[in-house]
DNA sequence: TCTGGGGTCCTAGGACCC
DNA sequence: TCTGGGGTCCTAGGACCC
């Protein structure tokens, strides 16, 4: 636990509907609501002459009508938000490098990181800091919050919400957190709370008379031995400025449900090409697709498989998704169908063998797929050995999935050399052969 | 007129390996 | 013949966050 009130917390006020109120002086003063304006849409962000009426953010478009009929409906602007958040992201990494955005909106800066950081100058950079966003914005106005510690400083910035500022001094965070609701703590979401409720425990001071390994019980390890820490404000989780993807992923909700199976196939396409195009893009490449599907009664289920390497070939992608929604139940008609991507490697960087690791460079995948392969064979197959000698050099089985064994060869000049994928049923890969895997297999689907 | 889209993290069971 | 213990990977689902 740090001393000081050295990690600062800033947040956006109303942070979409501000920027459409900045940006069409019309809709100042009168209540703005963004978000899905479809059927099936939700509220992203209310102004806060909408709030008076009760419209949250999550809440369906529909009852946002309801609610609040006479407001400006608005579907976003997402490069408007972004450009701003560049401005504001950009000031904040004046004030220190360690700089961690939550979403385009909200972000931890932890101040001792900075040069020459000076606790008590916090009130006047606070201060000056909220003047900045709004001249350097043209009107936007942020809550900031100061405190020792994420949890602390992420509060702190609700307290005076908007266009305001609170700093946690340390010492004061149990006297702070005693009276708030249970639900300030992250991670405890409705789920929790409610059986939090069932023990009696509706604020963060409840919290104190149980032990840890009560709470353990009651609602598992992590989550359990985290809220027994954060209820008493100890939080040391660190301000971290470069966090890497874990996954990428597109998904959409249909107006109407689909049911015909054709149309949900070429959909699926679409979706895993939007996913395959956003992949590369960010310079990556993933070994595990995972198909997603929403029912009409809002059950979700998922379908995975993945690839002995990673890939960012849109025709893999695309043919690893049509084979997971192949065998996934659309009886009665899809509400929402994804396709997204993790087991994430570093595309960019790792340039020169990252490209001889696409297990499926030429598109072989998806032609064995469609019953047209013409995959390259090794010449030769030493049965047991864990090398086999091959016309490319000496390659090794890698993999296997969809009916194909991955075998990966080394050359003279490259230790991790080309990926061949070979159909399961070739006869040097017959049964028998003790087989040498040098890699963790994957399963693809089979 | 119910319930978005982009993510993260955790749990749990089974396979597999040593 | 009645059976371990730990570690890791894979898959599926759920809670949570903005």
């Amino acid at each position: 636990m740090r001393p000081t009130a050295s990690i600062l917390h800033l947040d956006l006020d109303a942070f979409f509907a501000s920027v459409e109120q900045r940006d069409k002086p019309s809709l100042r003063g009168k209540p703005v609501i963004v978000g899905g304006i479809g059927q099936r849409g939700v509220v992203s962000t209310a102004s806060y002459e909408a709030r008076r009426y009760g419209v949250r953010s999550a809440m369906s478009m529909a009852e946002a009508r309801s609610r609040c009929p006479h407001a400006a409906f608005l579907s976003g602007r997402f490069d408007a938000y972004r450009a701003a958040s560049a401005i504001v992201m950009e000031r904040l990494r004046r004030l220190s490098p360690a700089v961690e955005p939550l979403s385009l909106d909200e972000a931890f800066v932890d101040l001792a990181a900075g040069e020459a950081f000076d606790p008590g100058a916090v009130p006047e950079l606070v201060a000056e800091l909220r003047a900045d966003v709004t001249r350097l914005t043209e009107g936007l106005t942020a809550s900031v919050g100061v405190a020792p510690s994420k949890l602390m400083a992420k509060i702190a910035s609700e307290i005076e919400k908007p266009d305001g500022s609170f700093i946690v001094a340390p010492g004061t965070e149990k006297d702070l957190l005693e009276p708030m609701p249970i639900t300030v703590i992250a991670g405890v979401g409705p789920a929790t709370a409610a059986r939090l409720h069932h023990v009696g425990i509706t604020r963060v001071g409840d919290v104190w008379r149980h032990t840890e390994s009560e709470l353990v019980d009651l609602l598992g390890s992590a989550a359990g031995a985290s809220l027994h820490r954060l209820s008493r404000g100890i939080d040391d989780r660190a301000v971290s400025s470069h966090r890497e993807n874990k996954s990428v992923s597109s998904e959409d909700t249909f107006e109407t449900d689909i049911v015909d199976r054709t149309e949900l196939g070429l959909i699926c396409d679409a979706m895993a090409r939007r996913t395959a195009e956003r992949l590369r893009r960010a310079g990556l490449s993933g070994r595990t697709v995972t198909l997603k599907v929403r029912y009409h009664d809002f059950s979700t289920h998922t379908r995975s498989t993945s690839l002995p390497a990673p890939t960012d070939q849109t025709r893999t992608i695309v043919a690893m998704a049509r084979r997971l929604l192949d065998a996934t139940d659309v009886g009665g008609g899809l509400r929402l169908l994804g396709v997204g991507i993790s087991g994430l490697a570093d595309w960019v960087q790792d340039d020169l063998f990252a490209q001889e690791a696409d297990p499926d460079p030429d598109g072989v995948l998806e032609e064995a797929v469609d019953e047209t392969p013409e995959p390259q064979r090794p010449r030769e197959w030493s049965p047991g050995m864990d090398v086999h000698h091959a016309e490319h050099g000496d390659g090794w089985v890698w993999g296997r999935g969809m009916g194909l064994v991955t075998v990966r060869f080394e050359t003279r000049h490259t230790p991790i050399g080309p990926v061949r994928t070979l159909r399961a049923d070739d006869p040097d890969l017959a049964p028998g052969h003790q087989e040498p895997v040098s890699h963790p297999a994957g399963t693809v689907g089979e």
